[in-house]
DNA sequence: GCAATATAGTCGTCTGAACATCTATTGTCC
DNA sequence: GGACAATAGATGTTCAGACGACTATATTGC
């Protein structure tokens, strides 16, 4: 009721209502990843680089980070340079071709992660807690079917 | 299928995916937005602060506008400063209230709000054109439900 | 009616995102 | 095998986002 009428109000069509949705549903929802990640000393995208590095067995070269990663990251290596300085990352040049560098996460980083898993559980649970499984799934199948057609090639999303 | 196969092997929980999908997805689109308003010249913040005051049918205050906005703006002085030096907003020290002040769109703010309208509808069509009206509303309507509890008080979303 | 407090907006400053350009290394193809 | 193109990443620069401190005005409570 109250959702159409301010449709017909605030929109110019369902699919920028549909944008404009999922915009600000993910800020509400950002905002407080945010303030997890700050209190931790990290960004939610410096966070995902151990997500991936950890999920991930062997060391990884820089640019196939940046392309798993949710959001584009242009300045992946100074992202990098800050993990590196915080000791969670080692950089080693690949013997195999010298151009690429292959990224570790160090013992300190996974440590790092395992201190998170707690708050981010709990995070997560404030964030979505009040949704239900089953809507969660069709929201999850209903986005990816909405992304499709913009992912890249070959891409892990 | 391949989606559960993928959940269990690269999110930690279910609300993580959740949370995840939403965020790629997000920057997928935007990625579409963020295009077409840098060939006109602005921002997306930009162009919601026009497109606010312009279905507002009278000036509104500085914050006013803020919190209408589908993203946080703490440096909301300066993206009008922005709007205001382009000639498309105007504004004016509320007599009432001293403190505020009163924003409000101008003829070329209209003209390039009315300049856009086509462009915009064509990059909402390429964005989720895909996308079948029912499933859009759905997405609406799950996603409303999923801020709903982060919302502050009285806000227009 | 005056001190204390709240509100509206501005400004300084720092960090992160975006984009173009640059260097080093590798691959290609004649 | 040497010129040329492609790839991996680093770097310079510019701009938006975030946060706190600050000024001006209004409201409240005594």
């Amino acid at each position: 009721m109250t959702e159409s009428v301010a449709t017909k109000r605030k929109f110019d069509s369902l699919q920028q209502e549909a944008y404009l949705s999922l915009w600000r549903t993910y800020d509400r929802l950002r905002a407080l990843e945010e303030k997890l990640f700050q209190t931790h000393g990290l960004t939610a995208q410096q966070y995902n680089v151990l997500r991936i590095l950890n999920a991930s067995s062997e060391s990884m070269p820089t640019l196939a980070i940046a392309s798993k990663l949710v959001s584009r990251a242009p300045d992946i290596t100074r992202m990098l340079d800050k993990l590196e300085t915080a000791g969670w990352i080692d950089r080693v040049r690949s013997p195999d071709d010298r151009r690429s560098v292959l990224i570790e996460i160090t013992a300190a980083g996974r440590k790092k992660l395992k201190e998170l898993e707690g708050p981010l559980a709990e995070m997560h649970e404030e964030q979505l807690g009040h949704v239900a499984a089953k809507d969660l799934r069709l929201l999850c199948d209903l986005l990816a079917k909405i992304r499709s057609p913009h992912e890249p090639e070959g891409t892990s999303w």
